[in-house]
DNA sequence: GATGAATGAGTCTTCATTCAT
DNA sequence: AATGAATGAAGACTCATTCAT
């Protein structure tokens, strides 16, 4: 076979990550073994390990492309001006979260979870990881900033850190209860904050 | 009569328990092995297998001690009637969370994301784990009933929801950001919900 | 099982470095696979690698382990006083070399290239490897330097240098051509050197 | 008519065997994988492999190769007559060998040992190695026979065997030690054989 | 003729678990 | 009861070779 195009290279990578993200979900990252993967993707074994050099780095390709996926999702929500409402702007984003899971058969929510887990003890994981949520606060501190030209006296920054806990934990909550709605976040936080409380 | 004494028998499972917890907090659940568990716990391969059937039963039993330690942590600010508005009680049980992490070197927080991303794949994990967070939300939304007493309107069912994804959300954010405090998220909430938003 | 003795552990180890000789000779250092080492040893894969942590350490010991039982063989010959003279040394040391060939049903001189050959990539190996044909060759010199003393104007490290490739070269030519003995040796030798060349 | 000429097939032919040469020196016979030499060798697999079936045809080809271009650097010495007296045939014959070796950028002692070491297991290449030998040690033996018309009762053959021995010997001393020269062979001889010792 | 992507059998090594002593 | 040596199935990965383009 003579030089692959570059899109057929891509492809195929694709075409492995996808096999990869199947696996991962339905066995996890560490049950998941290379030949799972590769019986998977329907190649053989000596392709795909010319895509990608190890398990490791099938494991990191795959987390850092869904992370990236899921910015390319959320990031057109941000670019309203001014920025929907707190409530609003959650809603919308939990429903991306939720709609990238619908897409190819993959749930992100639980997959999101096997992430964050092998982060813990995989620094080349961690790092882009912790790359990623800090860029995604400080886009939730930036909206949270114009929230608060109309009344002052919030902490933008405390904000982004709850709505970026609420996001997570909408996360988890749908992974592990598995009966959330992104409209319960908004509907839930109505009931929530001053001046009811004290 | 036993040759050893249940209370002696408990002080062994423990001992086996705690080494779990450590090797399974710096390595993770499953590039820990049973080797590094028996080592660690000072015991010999018989020993442990003595106490536990299974590197499965010894997963399952670090995850579910780990859970209920924590809910006798939690389940005592429950009890105040009438209870403390949201944002203390938000605070009180991320706080809890945090002390829980501190004790015997372990952190909690750091190992529920281990324990989630397992239970994805182990039903004998996820069912206890889904029992405890669903008993968890209960307790949440009996306090939001009893907040929505004074403010009719609300739906503690919604609010129970965005209270306990705080939570969870409190916990992943702070493994891979590391930056959030308990008291960061009464405040966050301080600048969200109505009547700002629309 | 409860603690093997020492000397049981030793045995184990040389139940295993014996295989392996055997393995090495037959089919080569690299052709030979752990399996087959495994199997001719009689013991279990994990049994091998509780003994040897890798093929390395195990090429390693083969051949470090029959260096070490040829100086054995051969420093007893060291020790007459005055040494005997040339070629009755050299007769001696390369049927040595013959018999701890002979010795367990492999062969030495055989073996002798595949760890020669080895070290040339092998740093590890050549290092001993170096060290102890080093110190060979020290006991040629001493000898040479002991023999010039009733004719002085002999250069003894050059003797030792030739002794030493007579040696080798002995070794070599068996392995490959197979048809020469330890007497040849001494009797070619007396063929050469002054008067008769010039 | 073929599309590429003779010469040009021979030439490639070369440039493969360089690129094999190169790659077996410096990391062994078998550590030395086949894509090591298509990327040193410019080409790529399929050419490689439509001018070596193997890379057993490969090694064989290398080794044999090397043993001719050694014939054709020593025999030349053989044309003298009457031959040079024993020692400095010895040393033109080293001599020729560290020319040998310097040229090209790799180093025939160490390969020869490589070529050695796998000829104990591989058939094909023992042959003509074993046809090499015998006939060069025949060129000795042809020179010790003249040698032996001016001094009788000496044993060419068992002098041919010591004179093989010395080089075979030297080139092995110069792959572990590294310390030898061939003048250091002439030198040495001189201060062993008779009437010394004895 | 040439290319280089794909193949897949085979290698080394690990590790949960057992059981003879 | 306790020990820890032994087991062996399974896993990640390599690499000589082929063949579609």
């Amino acid at each position: 076979m003579p030089k692959i195009s570059d899109e057929r290279r891509a492809a195929r990578r694709q075409q492995i990550l996808d096999a990869a993200w199947v696996c991962f979900q339905s066995r996890g990252l560490h049950a998941t073994t290379m030949d799972d993967i590769i019986r998977a993707s329907g190649l053989s074994a000596g392709a795909v390990y010319s895509y990608f050099r190890s398990k490791d780095e099938l494991i990191l390709a795959a987390v850092t492309t869904s992370l990236s996926g899921l910015r390319d999702l959320v990031e057109p929500l941000f670019t309203a001006n001014p920025p929907p409402p707190p409530r609003e702007l959650l809603q919308q984003i939990a429903g991306a979260i939720a709609d990238f899971t619908a897409r190819d058969g993959y749930d992100l929510k639980r997959i999101a979870l096997l992430g964050w887990s092998e982060a813990q003890h995989n620094p080349a994981l961690h790092e882009p990881m912790r790359d990623f949520y800090l860029a995604f606060r400080t886009r939730l501190a930036d909206a949270a900033r114009r929230w608060s030209r109309t009344r002052p006296g919030m902490d933008p920054e405390a904000m982004a850190k709850v709505l970026l806990s609420l996001l997570l934990g909408y996360v988890v909550q749908s992974a592990i209860l598995g009966d959330v709605a992104a409209a319960d976040l908004a509907v839930g936080l109505g009931g929530l904050a001053p001046p009811h409380d004290r």
